[in-house]
DNA sequence: CCCCGCGTTGGCAGCGCTATCATACGCAGG
DNA sequence: CCTGCGTATGATAGCGCTGCCAACGCGGGG
């Protein structure tokens, strides 16, 4: 214990001490019960206290204290956020963009990193909202389609948003683009280039995000009358190294395809890099787009045309719907039905993708 | 209030209540300190009422309340991570393994982003720790040399450890590489290849990083008797857009720099990239070099040669610090003198740096 | 025999706050 | 006048746990 208040407290403020609600209340000549009714914003409280209150809280610099709060009342403050594996650079942003949304909610975020596949997922879990007693929490792929995962924060009654789930599932509130509809949108544009052997590098199919992907891309290729070649899709794992390795089978299969789509950049980057290392110029012998637009997107040479996702957008509207559904008035559950925002995503088209030959072939004029 | 206990507790066990350390207790057949020792790992306990506690905690699924371990004890088994505003996979990368880290240790991580130069750092800082009781603070830079931040830290009593923080400091533990002597290292490397006309991109002077590493740049520089001409020194800001502006400026000054020194590879890899855009190769006439081994330095063509940062390392050699201090034994204070980590950063050479005319033309031979 | 010290266990107050209930106050209607 | 009701405030009992101290049993020295 912190140190025992002596048993007549000395009335000189000592510095040591933070104040506490009591000492707020003492100083506005209220009660203990209206400070915490300021402090939570709850209403009926007169404005005139209100701001006496407010004044007394500033000039002692008082912070109330989350811990009993949170054991006193039923909520924590607190919320959590899951996220994958090799997190990477997805999961940071994603990160940064709750907590600028839970700044100015008063909230603050814990983190935990799980191993998909781990065996003790369940436990950790388990240990994390019971122990903290997380108000809700925040999930991204692939974590979102965990089932021991889900199972323990059902059962522990922990509101959650996820991230990308699959697609199947209303068991949360989801935010997500629609991945099949860009991926068929990324394939029609690589089609419209003039290519008709395609290859097309898959990403971990934990995700929910890889399988659609493909799906999508299946669908244009059909809806064009492209078959597609079994030995011109590659199982990857939205690794570089793992772009690296599909991208040398690929290439060398005979006849080889004119285009690679894969389902992230940085696998589209490991494409580019092997076409490099094989001689092979792009775009314009070789076609390569990725998907996400992330940083690296820019950074390779051609630069990659790609799907942007607005990752701090959807990062942003998970929090505020986890958020409202925890204010006072977000009720006890979650509105029916089931919120789920689709967010725009945007083809953005660079350097990587262009018809065989490029675009100087195109016209007489090399203008 | 979850919901209130009813005056006479209905016996059958109702699943609906989390059990606490009362019902283990009860269970055990012991009092409810005597659970507390055992789950607080505390000596002068039986092995037999050990075993049996943790026989009954493990039948109930009991999980501590770190609420009420919080408000009733002093310590929140919560320990902080603050990084600055753009993050990145650096931030990222440390923030994974403190978790690596907390995770046996049976603490949380609590993160918050600030922006150094904000108004508020001191704000919302002192929120942090005095509303949630950190048991201590892990800071990266550049917060690890903002002096509000260190000033709040310091009055809270809260212990911290930083990350690369300023070289004069001691005025709390750190782990960091010496950045000066790898920089000299890294210029001998380039010196060693042949070069003279040798252009230095700064990084963002608020990173004690950046400003070592140009002192390293400058030594190599003077003990070769080599003029550092400040028409080839630029100002970055460790961003990849940085990076190009001062390329640019660099390969466009007559007589060209025949080799760029990049304070990380972000920057290193923008090098390269306007030097693909000028139509000039590397490393054949121009050598480029960076620092950190960041992801991107492999994904570049050609590889980066940098020097590589143990971040991981580095990350839990502080945590472990950290820990170490909040332990039951590990006292009040610090030990003196301050501790300090140094980790081994390594050279890392790879293609992006060579003789002029590249290595190919130093045998007669092709091969 | 008592007394002391040590290892072990238990009793209990109270950490700072919120939920519940009680109270006080005004104002409309009977 | 009293009653009823809605709004504003206060009193009090814990939330689940830990710090402090007392109590107990036991063995050895006086």
């Amino acid at each position: 214990m912190r140190k025992r208040t002596p048993p007549a407290r000395p009335q000189p403020s000592l510095p040591a001490r933070q104040p506490t609600m009591m000492d707020v209340a003492q100083l506005a000549g209220v009660s203990m019960k209206t400070v915490s009714r300021v402090v939570n914003k709850e209403p009926n409280v007169r404005n005139e206290v209100r701001e006496r209150v407010t004044r007394a809280a500033t000039a002692l610099g008082y912070q109330p204290n989350f811990s009993a709060r949170s054991l006193a009342g039923e909520r924590s403050f607190l919320i959590g956020y899951l996220f994958g594996d090799p997190g990477g650079d997805y999961a940071h942003r994603v990160e940064v963009s709750i907590l600028n949304r839970c700044r100015g909610a008063g909230y603050h975020l814990l983190v935990e990193q799980l191993d998909d596949a781990a065996a003790d997922v369940a436990e950790r879990t388990a240990a994390l909202v019971s122990q903290l007693r997380l108000d809700g929490v925040i999930l991204t792929a692939p974590i979102t389609d965990n089932a021991e995962v889900l199972r323990v924060l059902d059962e522990a009654r922990v509101p959650y948003v996820r991230i990308a789930p699959d697609a199947e599932s209303d068991r949360s509130p989801a935010v997500c683009i629609d991945d099949m509809r860009a991926a068929q949108e990324l394939t029609e544009h690589v089609i419209g280039l003039g290519h008709r052997r395609i290859g097309f590098i898959k990403g971990d199919p934990k995700h929910a995000a890889a399988r659609l992907r493909l799906r999508g891309f299946r669908r244009a290729m059909s809806a064009h009358k492209l078959e597609v070649a079994e030995q011109l899709l590659e199982q990857g794992s939205f690794s570089y190294a793992s772009g690296l390795d599909c991208a040398r089978r690929l290439l060398h299969r005979r006849p080889r395809p004119t285009a690679i789509i894969a389902s992230n950049d940085d696998m589209a980057a490991a494409v580019i890099a092997v076409a490099h290392e094989m001689g092979l110029h792009v775009p314009e012998e070789l076609s390569v787009v990725g998907f996400d637009d992330a940083p690296i997107a820019q950074v390779v040479w051609p630069a990659l045309t790609t799907v942007r996702q607005p990752i701090p957008l959807m990062a942003e509207a998970a929090t505020d719907m986890l958020l409202a559904r925890l204010a006072p008035r977000g009720g006890g559950a979650w509105p029916s039905p089931m919120p789920r925002r689709e967010l725009d995503y945007e083809l953005k088209v660079r350097q990587s993708a262009a018809p065989l030959g490029g675009y100087r072939r195109r016209g007489a004029a090399d203008n």
